[in-house]
DNA sequence: ACACTCGGGACTGCCCGTTAAT
DNA sequence: ATTAACGGGCAGTCCCGAGTGT
């Protein structure tokens, strides 16, 4: 898949058709077929963009960490500038909510596609998911000790992977149990944050 | 499926062998011509004990749950028996890993279920797991209250519900990168454990 | 099937909730567990009544094929016994319509097993049925020839066999396309029977 | 499926299978797997070109009835052009008795669709095909009625209706008493015939 | 580069019927 | 007379590749 591919209108459309499909019936359900029906695309067309149903499945997921990545960089963007007086509790009550509170469909794939890591390619997007979002993570908790809102002799990697631990947990608990945990407020999951960089230094 | 069905050997023996294929080959290969295979039961009667795969593939972590009760069933008499003493720390140390360091069938089919959650049937099973183990881990808790090991103001479902949260984003880091995160130790996974103590009344 | 077995509650209880669920479900999709749900009866249970679902379905046909017959016998007392004075039109217009107009479940029956006649044991209950119905409106010519309402010479059997040609005809018409043929009036289906008695010597 | 599918050679080759293994094992008895044998085809490409099992039985059928119908173009070629003399009658010889009298394959699908017709798309191939003979019998009458063989008073589509009835009741009887009935004659059929032309005007 | 038809093979779940035991 | 346990066949669904055209 060269990346003059990735703009051709009908991966564009294969991309939000699939999306849309797995909102509306779930990963399991979403079937080629279906897919096919759907776009008008044909078997073979869609084969020419993907490699797998699964790659198929983690390229949706990817556009979508695509999104939330270049709004972090926006507010970070905002953040660093000595200019604009951003706290960076601002890009906490935002962003991590995103990152957290995925109700959405980027939670049903990551589980989706959690159940088939035996698939190499699909271990290793995930393991770049990971990745992805501990750097995220990381420069955010960089910023904020620059901003003196956070002790710099914190690891911020390490704290990173330490909260992700627990945004893991929550969503899990989430797709176990939709009602009985309410929803992640902002307010704890900034003191849960917290908690977690005072806590360990592990 | 009555109770007496239960012991049936041909029913122990799907089990096992289930639970064998799938340590081999993973969930979504094992399939149920293997375990027809190996078993050499017939569809028939694999369907006879079974309403479908995944609730075969349930069973046999619901089987695991009931050997991990049964063990802590165990513990708690001897804890709780004062002729014996038997400090509670054994317990974590002894019980508490089975519970978090599944690197083993438990985890890869409980994330096998969560990717098939859908079915509703797969769903109720899930909660199931869910509540039993926060009962357990519940009960532990106000053992540990009771010793004086654990200060009695806090409220134990909850803790044991925080708790959780992050025993499943272990399991979660330690399914993408098994190698980045190091086994859980007991020293940490006790520490840890009071840390939630301590730290929220959330 | 001994006498006393067809008398037994389970039997009959095993019968109308047979007819209940074709008359909902169709035939195809009358399931031995669909009945076994229903009427509490295990596998075995109705399999030590009857020997296949087939047959189960054919004597519900035959029950029903009972009802006709008792009807008749009634009308056909009143009709040879001079005291009453009932024109055997009358017998036409209450009975005739019940054999034909068969929307209802007996004609389902009949047609699904028609398709599986390769079924020795089905061939045969479908032979008796046919036979059966010849022979009751053979009868029933007959004692017209008797009132003098139908001609002497007529061979009576042969003209119930014509007729009942055209019955069958009029049944595959009806399920082939239900509204096209609009149900058969007690007029129509008269004057086709004077009909064909006129007609045909053959 | 489109126009061209229709003469792939692999399809054409599943309808000839189809047949020639109904013909033998009839349709109940003719299983998918013993096509796939004998064709040699996968369940795939069996299924690339049609819905269900009862689809491909049905397309069978319909590819029967083409035949029919070219005959029959030809036959009314010939009975239209002036300058051949083809009496009437001609095709009634030739042509009725391979509607009626299909003791072959025709009618054993035929009637393990009428059994089949609580699926839509079988129901309407059913109806479909009903149109269709009458039609092409509608046709054939009013050809009669030009050549004066036939009186033109006569409503040809409610006559062809009429007399389809009767063929149904004919093949229907064949089916359950294949030698109380014998093989209808093309006398029999033609008297039949006329008798219900000149009875009805219904 | 892009698209599609055709085809292959694996797998699940369903369903009917049988048998051993009681 | 009734049940649980069991066997095995079948249809339909699905993912995917091979070959073809354009």
């Amino acid at each position: 898949m060269s990346r003059s591919t990735t703009q051709t209108p009908n991966f564009t459309l294969l991309l939000e058709i699939t999306e849309q499909t797995i909102r509306e019936l779930g990963c399991n359900k979403t079937t080629l077929q279906e897919i096919m029906n759907r776009s008008g695309l044909s078997k073979g067309a869609i084969y020419h963009y993907v490699k797998s149903k699964d790659e198929l499945f983690a390229l949706v997921l990817q556009a979508k960490m695509q999104e939330i990545n270049e709004k972090f960089n926006e507010a970070v963007e905002k953040a660093t500038n000595p200019e604009i007086d951003v706290p960076l509790q601002a890009i906490t009550e935002n962003l991590l909510p995103q990152i957290v509170d995925e109700t959405h469909i980027s939670n049903i794939i990551f589980f989706y596609l959690l159940a088939h890591k035996d698939t190499p390619r699909i271990k290793e997007i995930l393991a770049d998911m990971h990745n992805y979002s501990i750097q995220l993570s990381t420069k955010w908790i960089e910023i904020g000790q620059q901003h003196g809102v956070i002790p710099k002799e914190l690891d911020a990697r390490k704290t990173a992977a330490q909260f992700f631990t627990y945004v893991y947990g929550l969503r899990v608990q989430r797709m176990i149990s939709p009602n009985a945990a309410p929803p992640v407020t902002k307010e704890q999951l900034f003191s849960l944050f917290y908690h977690t960089l005072k806590g360990h230094s592990n």
